[in-house]
DNA sequence: GTAATGTGTTTTTTT
DNA sequence: AACACATTAC
């Protein structure tokens, strides 16, 4: 999301050539006069560059105040960075008035300020996905219900498909066809009343909540309607039932709706996405007008033929011809590696000879399709002292320390969380336990209040264990000293403050560990965190920032000036570019990932999910895979992905390893026998086979063997596996 | 209650 | 292989 990417050459950002950097097509989705309008954007073709410009015509040209327009963008990074660039081109701070940012962003103010009318309380609480599922988990236990026929995390994804579409519990009941639907249609009944008590919102509430409110609340809606004199919409081709409902409401009066996406690369189906949103944008609004921008200023020319030959196995797409003026390039480079250390070395190597040719190493990035991958190439550029970053994974604000201090900030902000006191109360220990706690709640039940309410009531305190009566008053003040003092300091003082009041620091100094020095280091970053967004906002208040803080993504955090290699899933690389690209683990059953191969439509998700990963790329791709691959210790042999034969192979070269071709495998340096067929073997963790087939000599010899447990694959030069007779 | 040990789970992608 | 959670040992 550089800012000069995807652009015609040599253009200014200035207020004097609005249009003067645009090419004819842009131009005209620039500068059209109004309507519903689709602009179906080919990747690289300047379609964020087209949105910005066109905030700006609408602001300078036609005089439309800032505060009247309405921008939704994927990432809050995207969003920051459309209103500075919004801004470099009127000259000044006009964007500030711009309402940008993700649906998620302004659905949260929207329900900050509404949410009453649909009984969301003002100091509603974000539940993460962790959240979620212990929530999940409960009513599951409540319900009597089997958590291994019902497992949390498919039922939770379940009730969030259900979000996405916009059924609440007793729609989703009155759809549920099957018994195992009915059961999840009663979870989903008891967990959303269960939020409710709790006075918190799941993701897809957020979303949901709102677009209830905008239908029960013909106020509200006017109001936003009368407001948002045009509404823009960025990777539209990524959006849910609920967020074009959204969109439909609000750009309902004036009609002025601006939606910018590419079919071929919408990869969000699993989370609601639904391409029909672009597909049938014609339908929803007759009098759309189309708009195509198919000149691409990113790749080159090798670099876009070998996408469009990939991306053009899909059936079911709108056909573009994307094309470019830029350089042919040089061919795709595809590496065949021994194993995933292999691969890893190879890129690495390959990284460290382009930054001794003076090449920075922000210039790099290493895409994969699952997060996992990313320990191979971590391990490999730790070891040539090369600076990088991961983006994903774990998340910073997912880490346990920062959960639990931010669990004291939440329940001060909203006692009736109790996912948050459980929490809280538990770090640093304080002698308050189960059975401390479950008399509480019982107190609390049968009163009808919180158990945090109960724990400040004399009553409740005289019926918990002698031990614990003090420790609970203690908490109490606790947390109200917390609540008191965040009416009054900044956020990031509070946090600060919270740190050292709960002992948390204590406990950590006194256990000295290099883990817990590192965690508090974390809760500093967490501070940080906290001033920086002070800064940049202007908000000083804890729900503004606790809200942030649940909402922000991955790529947000990204530091794009940092000389660093990038690692990331293909995912967050939306929207991004890089001169270099490495594209790894190109293996049937990874990517396209095997959960995905059963159906057709998933299985043109991970192709336009390699589409979006080509794309990414400016000036150089690389392709890799590996013969075989370690997935949960086990290691399996491994075929090409169907992708890269879909790739012409004209454009193709076979890249050069630096490395040795072969991996040092915990084997790697031994002689191996290679046992006969039918010969009798022993396996450490699988225990005794005969072998069926043996492929390959030596070292890479893949033998397949019949154990009792079934029939196994093993490379000779990582199993431990021993050759007990020749049979 | 904590430390050591054992067991099971994880990997699809994310707001 | 790595990690979280549970159980056991002390």
């Amino acid at each position: 999301m550089s800012s000069d990417r995807s652009s015609p050459p040599l253009g200014t950002e200035t207020a004097s050539s609005l249009l003067a950097d645009l090419n004819p097509a842009q131009t005209e989705a620039v500068e059209h006069p109004g309507g519903p309008m689709l602009i179906l954007a080919g990747a690289g073709s300047g379609k964020t560059r087209v949105l910005a410009y066109r905030i700006a015509h609408l602001i300078r040209e036609r005089g439309i105040p800032s505060r009247r327009i309405l921008a939704v963008t994927f990432t809050n990074k995207a969003a920051n960075e459309m209103r500075g660039r919004v801004d470099r081109l009127l000259g000044g701070p006009i964007a500030r008035g711009l309402w940008i940012g993700t649906f998620h962003a302004i659905c949260g103010r929207i329900l900050r300020v509404h949410g009453e009318r649909v009984g969301v309380p003002r100091n509603y609480v974000i539940y993460d996905t962790e959240d979620q599922r212990g929530v999940v988990r409960e009513v599951l236990a409540d319900l009597g219900l089997d958590d291994r026929r019902f497992p949390p995390e498919v039922v939770h994804a379940m009730i969030g498909r259900a979000k996405d579409e916009g059924l609440g519990p007793a729609e989703y009941a009155a759809a549920a066809e099957n018994f195992y639907t009915e059961t999840v249609a009663r979870v989903y009944r008891v967990y959303q009343e269960m939020l409710r008590q709790r006075g918190a919102l799941d993701f897809d509430d957020i979303l949901m909540e709102t677009l209830t409110l905008l239908v029960e609340a013909p106020d509200v809606l006017a109001e936003y309607q009368d407001r948002f004199l045009h509404v823009l919409v960025d990777e539209y081709q990524d959006t849910n039932r609920v967020q074009f409902g959204l969109v439909a409401a609000i750009a309902g009066r004036h009609r002025n709706l601006a939606c910018v996406g590419d079919d071929d690369q919408s990869i969000y189906r699993f989370r609601g996405a639904d391409i029909t949103n672009i597909l049938e944008f014609e339908k929803a609004f007759p009098d759309a007008t189309i708009f195509k921008l198919e000149q691409n200023y990113r790749s080159t020319k090798s670099i876009l033929a070998a996408a469009a030959e990939v991306i053009a196995h899909n059936p079911h797409r709108h056909t573009k011809t994307l094309w470019t003026e830029n350089p042919q390039g040089v061919p795709l480079q595809v590496y065949e590696a021994f194993d995933g250390h292999d691969e890893a070395r190879f890129v690495v190597d390959t990284i460290r000879r382009f930054h001794g040719d003076g090449r920075p190493y922000r210039e790099n990035v290493v895409l994969y399709r699952t997060n996992a991958q990313s320990r191979l190439f971590e391990e490999q550029l730790l070891r040539a002292g090369i600076p990088y970053q991961v983006v994903g994974g774990v998340r910073f604000y997912e880490r346990k320390e920062v959960k639990d201090i931010l669990a004291y900030l939440r329940l001060a902000m909203t006692p009736k969380d109790t996912a948050s006191l459980r929490r809280a109360v538990a770090t640093p220990r304080r002698g308050i336990g189960e059975i401390t706690l479950a008399r509480l709640e019982a107190f609390a039940a049968a009163r009808g209040i919180t158990a945090m309410e109960a724990m400040g009531h004399p009553d409740a305190v005289a019926e918990v264990p002698r031990v614990a009566s003090r420790a609970v008053g203690d908490f109490a003040g606790l947390i109200e000293r917390i609540r008191d003092r965040a009416a009054r300091v900044r956020v990031s003082d509070l946090i600060e403050q919270t740190i050292a009041h709960t002992g948390y620091q204590e406990m950590l100094e006194r256990e000295g560990s290099e883990e817990a020095y590192s965690r508090l280091e974390n809760l500093r970053e967490l501070v940080t965190v906290a001033q920086e967004f002070e800064e940049l906002t202007g908000e000083e208040s804890l729900e503004a920032f606790l809200q942030h803080l649940a909402l922000i993504t991955d790529v947000d955090t990204w530091q794009e000036q940092a000389d660093r290699v990038t690692l990331m899933t293909l995912h967050s690389a939306k929207g991004l570019e890089f001169p270099t690209v490495f594209l790894a683990g190109l293996e049937e059953g990874l990517f396209p990932h095997a959960r995905t191969i059963e159906e057709e439509q998933g299985l043109e998700e991970e192709r336009r999910l390699c589409y979006v990963g080509m794309t990414r790329a400016k000036e150089r791709l690389y392709i890799s895979y590996a013969r075989q691959r370690m997935i949960f210790g086990v290691i399996h042999p491994a075929v090409p992905s169907r992708f890269v034969d879909e790739m012409p192979q004209t454009l193709l070269a076979p890249a050069v390893a630096t490395a040795q071709p072969l991996a040092s495998g915990p084997n790697g340096d031994r002689e191996v026998t290679v046992p006969p067929v039918g010969a009798q073997v022993r396996h450490a963790r699988f225990g005794e086979g005969r072998v069926l087939e043996v492929e390959g000599e030596g070292v890479r010899a893949v033998v397949t063997v019949q154990f009792t447990i079934g029939i196994k694959r093993l490379a000779l030069g990582y199993a431990p596996l021993e050759t007990l007779s020749a049979g």
